[in-house]
DNA sequence: GCGGCTAGAACTGCATGCAGTTCTTCACAA
DNA sequence: TTGTGAAGAACTGCATGCAGTTCTAGCCGC
C-alpha cells in the first residue's frame, strides 16, 4: 500500500499518542497501552485482522516493545485478538459458530443479572433506565443507528451494575465487547424498534421487582438474537 | 531464610523443571510456563497468597524473565493471581462475595450447557457420564474427599464439552478453576451424598434429552451450593 | 524489651539486544 | 502472463540491563 521504500515518515506527525505519559496516577505503561488498545478494538478503531505489531505500536506509542507486549499479551487473554506462534497477534474477527456460542452465553448471563437487579432494584436504577429508554425509542424512530448501539449497550451495562456480581459483571463486559466487534461485520441485528420493544419489557419486570419475570424477558430478548444469528449459520 | 551470602547452591539440585524444554513442538516457553503454573495453581501446589515472584520462577524453571512475566500476566488476567503496582502478584484467594459472585455465574453456566448438552445428548456422553456417577458413588460412601472433588469436576467438565459451545466451555473452565481453588479454602460443601444425588438427577434429565428438564438439574445444583454459601457470609 | 530509622537486598516495570522465523518483493524462467 | 525462488526486511520470542520502588534487617535511642 504504502511506498515501502520510504524510510517512514518523521513520526513525529503520527495520528494520537492518546495517552497521557505517568503523572502520579501511579499507573503503569503497560495498563494505560491496555485500555488504549482495547478501546479502539471495542471501538471499531482497529477492525478485526488488523495486526497488532509489537514495534510498530511501541514506536506510535513512543514507548518500548516491553508494555506493548504487555497489552497485546491481555488483549489474546481477553479473546479480543488472537495470535499464531512466531507471527504474532491479529484483531479477532467474531463470527460463525463462535458467535452463536457467545450468544449462548449471553443468554444465561443475561438472565442471572436481570434478576439479580430485580432483585437489587432501586428508584435510581428505574431513573437510569428510564432515559436510556426514552431516548432509545426516539433514536430508532429517528434511525441513528450508531446511536442505537451505543444505548443498547448502554441498557445492559446499567443492568449488570445494578446486579452488583463482580464476576457476572466482568463475564458480560467481555462478552459485550465481543458482540459490539461482531455487530459491525454483520447487517444482522433485530432490528432497532424490537430491541427497544425488548428493553422496555424488560424494565418493566425489573422495576415490578420480579426476578422470574426479569431473567426471563432478558433471556427471550438475548434468545431471539441468538436464533436470528443461530438461522444465518 | 537462606544464608544471603551464600552465591547461591549450584541451583542444579532443584526441585523440578516439570517441564520440557521445545522439542519442535512448535511451542513457547511462555506457554509452557503459564500451563505449567496454572496447573499448579489449580492443583493446590501453589496456596493462595503465594507470591509469583518473576526472577525466582525464572531460576527455577531456568528460563529468562521474559516469558515469566508473560505468563503471570495471564494468570493475573485469568484472575488465577492478583497483582498490586511495584510489588508483583500473588496466588488469588476466591472468597467472600466474590465467591457468591463465582457461584451466580456458575448457576447461569451451567444451566446453559446443561440444556444445550440434553440436545445434544449421544450414548457415548451417557456411558462417560454413568462411569463417572458410578465410581462417584463409590467414592462418596468410601468418604475419599480428594476423589471426590476430581470426580465432581470431571462430572461437570464432560457435560461442558457436550455443549460444544466453545464460549460457554471456556468460561465454565475459568469458573471451575477458580471454585476449585475455593473450595480447597474453605470446608464448606454439600456433602459428598448430596452432590452424587444432584449428579444423578442431572444425568437422568440430559439422558432424557429434555433440555428445560436438565437446565432446572443443574441449576438446582449450584443453587443449593450457592445458597450456602451466601448464608457463610 | 520496643518502636522508629536506615542501609542493603530483592523485585517490578520499562528498555534494549539478538537469533531464528515469517513475510515481502523482485528478478528470472517458463 | 504467470509461476518460482532467493535475498532482504520485519517481526516474534527469549535474554538481559537498569532505574526506581518496596521489602527486610539490623541498629539506635528510649
Amino acid at each position: 500500500m504504502t511506498p515501502p521504500s520510504m524510510p517512514r515518515p518523521p513520526a513525529a506527525t503520527l495520528p494520537a499518542p492518546a495517552q497521557e505519559a505517568d503523572p502520579q496516577t501511579g499507573e503503569r505503561v503497560g495498563e494505560l497501552l491496555y485500555r488504549t488498545l482495547r478501546d479502539r478494538i471495542i471501538s471499531g478503531e482497529l477492525r478485526p485482522g488488523t495486526r497488532l505489531s509489537v514495534p510498530a505500536l511501541a514506536e506510535e506509542f513512543r514507548v518500548s516493545r516491553s508494555p506493548v507486549r504487555d497489552a497485546v499479551i491481555r488483549l489474546v487473554q481477553d479473546e479480543l485478538a488472537r495470535e499464531t506462534l512466531n507471527r504474532g497477534a491479529v484483531v479477532a474477527r467474531i463470527e460463525g459458530e463462535e458467535l452463536v456460542s457467545l450468544y449462548e452465553a449471553r443468554e444465561a448471563l443475561e438472565w442471572a443479572v436481570a434478576r439479580l437487579a430485580a432483585q437489587r432494584y432501586t428508584p435510581a436504577l428505574r431513573r437510569r433506565l428510564l432515559a436510556l429508554l426514552t431516548e432509545h425509542r426516539q433514536v430508532a424512530a429517528d434511525g441513528d443507528f450508531a446511536r442505537h448501539i451505543e444505548l443498547d449497550a448502554a441498557f445492559h451495562r446499567e443492568i449488570r451494575q445494578a446486579a452488583q456480581s463482580p464476576v457476572l459483571t466482568r463475564m458480560l463486559d467481555g462478552v459485550q465487547s465481543r458482540v459490539l466487534i461482531a455487530m459491525r461485520s454483520t447487517s444482522l441485528t433485530g432490528g432497532m424498534a424490537q430491541a427497544v420493544a425488548d428493553h422496555q419489557a424488560i424494565f418493566e419486570a425489573l422495576c415490578s421487582g420480579d426476578p422470574d419475570a426479569a431473567g426471563e424477558a432478558a433471556r427471550a430478548h438475548i434468545r431471539r438474537l441468538k436464533e436470528l444469528l443461530r438461522a444465518a449459520y
